[in-house]
RNA sequence: UCCCCGGUAGCUCAAUGGUAGAGCAUUCGGCUGUUAACCGAAGGGUUGCAGGUUCGAGUCCUGCCCGGGGAGCCA
């Protein structure tokens, strides 16, 4: 696309030039003898004035029979115009509809409040409105920080195959699906093993992908395809991943703050508890975070993962992301190394959101004794053929190494300030839904 | 899978067991600086489905279907 090609996120850089706006009406005002078209063009939205003494009376009278959406190209001259929201506006000047939206089917989504269910069933359009399509934008901002984070960290992207022959965790419920004579395969529930793998490789690696959990999770932090980046270095300890996952994380606020303000005023997000996030995040065991749970008056005992309701506890606490590290070993994944000083803990680290949002991060250093993983994999009754490649990681120079899983619609949800991660990917897959 | 809530006009919602209504959207009319504009008018209904109670059911009962919120599990 030409530099010079007009968009409205733009308008100032074309401040008494003669433009063309490509893009859909949104919404149209008048009164009398002057009318306010409202277009968008995917980069925002941009008020129009048309004056029925200043235009044909053919264009006048195309302006006033626009229906919402119908797809138009609007030519005139941008001038600023503190009336206008965003402080520029087209004075309209000619204006071709390319398709008109009958009124006799007009677009569903009217400028006014809509239940869930509809806008789900509607999701294909619903994406069209301000607040969707600036939560996309920032989205796509999220991704883009974390793809510039590792790339300019010498990380290399090794992406994990998406159907795998058996499950990485175990307990999790997987979708299957039929593979040609081989039999069973499932949809990767995460790219973790295979990044140990390619980071015994290459050093430092990342896989960013999406990830499929056929759990029947109805909450606001579920979905059963979402997207994940799952860094995995050679030779970390624990205290270097929370140290990475902390400087990813402030990465990645620091870069939407920088290029999605006007996306996060549309959402009304308080962006002052953003600037607040800078490093060090706080830093707490489990031993402590149990502590602190108690003394708020939950009744958690000793040795079971958080709950919902705990992370909230403690999410809301802090001002900052916390992490809390070092986990009993029978509440967490077989994969994980044993804390040399106490081994019934586990060296691993979940990060969680303030504000309530809750786990956005949960990774770990991972076991590296040969004898230990085969031990770990017949206390989870895991078939160990299976994970004969995975032993081979252990058998052939070894040595410490981990990394974490950062969920994409859960840290664009909480940069985003929306309650829901179902609104922060383009077409949600949720338990009763799969349909757009 | 379990618990809770809901389903009435295209949409968001009203309607003591007694003639199904409003706002938005659509159409028509009015208004030269509107901000989900405003003002006036019109069209628009198998009350999720199937039974039952009743003189009479949108409303009460039973079953089913479809959603939503939460739990467990996790990112």
């Amino acid at each position: 696309m030409a530099m010079s090609e007009f968009q409205i996120a733009r308008a100032g850089d074309f401040e008494g030039r003669e433009i063309t706006l490509r893009g859909w009406l949104y919404n149209l005002r008048e009164s009398g003898k002057i009318r306010f078209p409202i277009f968008r063009d995917g980069s925002g939205l941009m008020q129009a004035v048309v004056s029925k003494a200043e235009v044909s009376e053919a264009v006048w009278q195309r302006v006033g029979e626009l229906t919402q959406e119908s797809s138009v190209l609007a030519r005139g001259t941008i001038h600023r115009e503190p009336r206008a929201p965003g402080g520029f506006e087209l004075v309209l000047r000619d204006l071709e509809v390319l398709q008109r939206v009958p009124e006799d089917d007009p677009y569903p989504i009217a400028p006014k409040e809509h239940g869930v269910d509809f806008l789900l069933s509607h999701r294909h359009l619903w994406i069209r409105s301000a607040r969707q399509s600036a939560l996309l934008r920032i989205r796509h901002e999220v991704v883009r920080a974390i793809r510039e984070f590792f790339d300019s960290r010498g990380f290399f992207l090794t992406d994990a195959p998406i159907l795998t022959p058996a499950a990485c965790e175990g307990t999790t419920t997987l979708f299957g699906l039929d593979y040609f004579d081989l039999g069973q395969a499932y949809l990767t529930q995460s790219g973790q093993l295979y990044v140990e793998a390619t980071a015994a490789a290459l050093g430092k690696v990342y896989c960013f992908g999406p990830t499929f959990r056929a759990e029947k999770s109805k909450t606001r932090r579920h979905l059963t395809e979402f997207w994940m980046v799952e860094p995995e270095v050679a030779f970390a300890t624990l205290d270097d991943l929370m140290k990475l996952g902390e400087d990813l994380v402030c990465h990645i606020i620091e870069r939407v703050l920088q290029r999605r303000r006007p996306e996060l005023e549309a959402l009304e997000r308080d962006t002052k508890r953003l600037e607040r996030i800078k490093p060090p995040f706080p830093r707490i065991s489990y031993d402590e975070a149990l502590k602190l749970l108690h003394e708020k008056g939950s009744q958690l005992p000793w040795g079971e993962d958080l709950g919902g309701a705990d992370e909230t506890l403690l999410s809301e606490h802090f001002e900052k992301p916390v992490i809390i590290h070092r986990y009993p070993t029978k509440a967490k994944a077989f994969y994980m190394e044993p804390d040399p000083a106490r081994p019934e803990l586990a060296l691993c680290m979940d990060m969680l959101a303030p504000e309530g949002f809750g786990e956005i991060i949960g990774g770990s250093q991972r076991l590296s004794s040969y004898e230990l993983l085969r031990q770990r994999l017949r206390e989870h009754n895991l078939p160990e053929e299976a994970f004969g490649w995975y032993l081979d990681l252990r058998r052939y120079g070894s040595v410490p190494h981990g990394g974490f899983g950062l969920g994409i619609e859960r840290t664009t949800a909480w940069i985003a300030g929306i309650p829901h991660i179902r609104e922060t990917i383009p077409f949600p897959r949720l338990l009763y839904r799969i349909y757009p």
